[in-house]
DNA sequence: TTTTAGCACTCAAGGAAAAGGAGTGCTAAT
DNA sequence: ATTAGCACTCCTTTTCCTTGAGTGCTAAAA
């Protein structure tokens, strides 16, 4: 059997209807919906035929059809009309992205929320990096007999500073001396070259001041660890009990509880910049009803974030994969004004 | 008529049984609970006697009775056992609490998922200044000729740095210059006040210099701001519909919402160190059919935080008071830990 | 005066049966 | 190939009934 113009626009209909209503669509519906140029017996018969080829299913005998995981994929591959975003919304967008980033942490939480509350489902938020992080630069600035700050900087000018405190008195010339041992022997090493150096400098340095060297070698080494971990964020999970298919406290709170706790097998964009999962093509049993949309974003670096949604097979795929887009756009955007294109003189 | 102690008792069988199976309790199963001494028809006469003193309610006619809020007050200022924790609880609390606190803000959020999981409740942390932050003490730290990383060291041994770029080269005699401008005339005011010197020394320094300048004060504000300001971070809000009273999709969307977004309006501790909001004594409109425990810990440097759970008005009193006073011990033996009591010699 | 047994009464919850209705599949006509 | 017509299916909603836990009251017992 062919899979003729006419059953590709009819299935359309079904999904677009779905995707609003979360009823399944029957044939007068569709009829209207088509503008009355064919009648419903008509669509019927091609319904039976979509049902035949798996792009439609029939919860029971009497009721209408409704797409199957094959019906969505279809229609995100071919059907779906592509939504350019208003430039009054794209507008929101950017703006929802500016409000002091300060962090990247809570730039990406604030990318989260914002991406939720756009979309009305639940959104998830990373960055990560493809290579391992190496310490560029330290510095330690003596606050008083007992305490100095640690300031390390990585890659992808991430910089991050702790107080240290000194069990005993360290002067000025030993401070600089380590700083400068530190900037010679611990940068641009990995977190275990950085231990295993540590070792070796044992011998050759008075022990106050190799207690704060360990201390600020282990201080770099669990900061360059987080900096290097995918931390995802989740927000907007309460977005779900709003959905027909979520009304059911155990469903939602299966999935709300997967989403705040066992994130990390959340599905992540492999090649292009955006990856759909529909349904049964996650193989997460928590996803196995749902449908997930992610797209990633390059900053600088060598670094990729990525941003993504969850929601009902029914999801509004249009509408999210244009919107999202768009917040992939917003962040290269922003990293890209933070970091500019010319590369660093130095190094 | 008289609040027998007789009364209290069976009022006390009455909230606890609620709390566990959330169904109206029965005269004769309170009767069985009591050990047989009196009848259930004894019990049926002193029900009615404390529904007309308005410490219980009855749903319907023909059904069992429910605490009222004022049964649930009367319940944790007198009837309610102290419960202790074993020491195995306390154990896992203080374990929970020490992996790797890094950030305050990591620690925080750390602890609200491990209160959450405790008690089987959404909670909610923050940490407040009671006074206004200052500055303590501003580095500079050249990285390359269009860079520089500013330190900040704020009271509380909080620290934050961050990356600037400058248009305009600025040597390194510039830049101690604007150290020392930035330790002597920056530290230890207001917001406000460091805007207002900025504006005073505006034409008395070369302008590539206090473009640096001027950005190494705005990103003091901002920090400053935000670290005064009571960020309030929630978690386990899924844990609501594992409960009969939040199986209602509608009931656990609004509550939820209320969690994640509104959260200001949660309930603070005023004087002592723990207070408890039953139902309707909570103002907030989506707070009337809950019930609120919230804790306080002091820190060091004026600041105090504080730790709360959400949960129906038939939360289990005993248990969220004894656990959340767990937390609140540990987390001030953290940040005792931190900051040692002697005063910092300095200043 | 307090407690208890006995009993009729109430009312929500649960289930079976009936009504309603949306939608289908098939047939025969166009 | 399309369409009107119609019987049929089966979910959903409504209605009605039953069930049973629990009450309130009364009258006897302690």
């Amino acid at each position: 059997m062919e899979l003729t113009d006419r059953k590709k626009q009819i299935l359309k209909v079904v999904v677009e209807s779905y995707i609003r209503t979360a009823e399944p669509v029957g044939s007068k519906a569709i009829a209207a919906e088509m503008g009355g140029s064919v009648s419903s017996a008509t669509i019927r018969n091609e319904l039976a035929d979509l049902v035949e080829l798996g792009y439609l299913e029939q919860p029971h005998t009497s009721a209408g059809r409704i797409p199957s995981p094959k019906g969505y994929r279809l229609y995100v591959n071919e059907l779906m009309e592509r939504q350019r975003l208003s430039l009054a919304e794209t507008e929101k967008i950017n703006q929802s992205l500016h409000g002091k980033m300060e962090e990247l942490d809570r730039l990406l939480s604030q990318a989260g929320r914002a991406v939720s509350s756009f979309v009305n489902y639940p959104a998830y938020v990373a960055a990560a990096n493809r290579i391992t992080q190496t310490a560029r630069r330290f510095e330690l600035l003596p606050v008083d007999d007992h305490s100095c700050i640690a300031v390390l900087m990585m890659s992808g000018s991430r910089v991050k500073s702790q107080l240290l405190r000194m069990q005993l008195k360290v002067d000025m010339d030993q401070l600089s001396m380590l700083v400068n041992l530190l900037n010679t022997h611990f940068t641009g090493v990995s977190v275990d070259e950085m231990n295993q150096r540590l070792m070796n400098v044992a011998e050759q340095i008075p022990p106050p001041a190799f207690l704060l060297l360990s201390q600020a070698v282990s201080y770099a080494a669990d900061a360059l660890e987080e900096a290097g971990r995918r931390e995802i964020i989740t927000a907007g999970t309460n977005q779900l009990l709003k959905l027909p298919e979520f009304r059911d406290a155990d469903k939602a709170h299966e999935l709300m509880s997967f989403l705040s706790d066992s994130k990390d097998s959340l599905p992540l964009p492999d090649d292009g910049p955006m990856k759909i999962l529909i349904g049964p093509e996650n193989v997460t049993d928590a996803l196995r009803d749902a449908s997930v949309v992610v797209a990633s974003y390059d900053i600088g670096d060598d670094m990729r974030g990525l941003i993504g949604v969850v929601g009902p097979t029914r999801m509004d795929y249009a509408a999210v994969t244009a919107r999202l887009a768009g917040f992939a756009e917003g962040l290269m955007r922003l990293f890209g004004k933070e970091l500019p294109p010319k590369e660093e003189h130095k190094e």
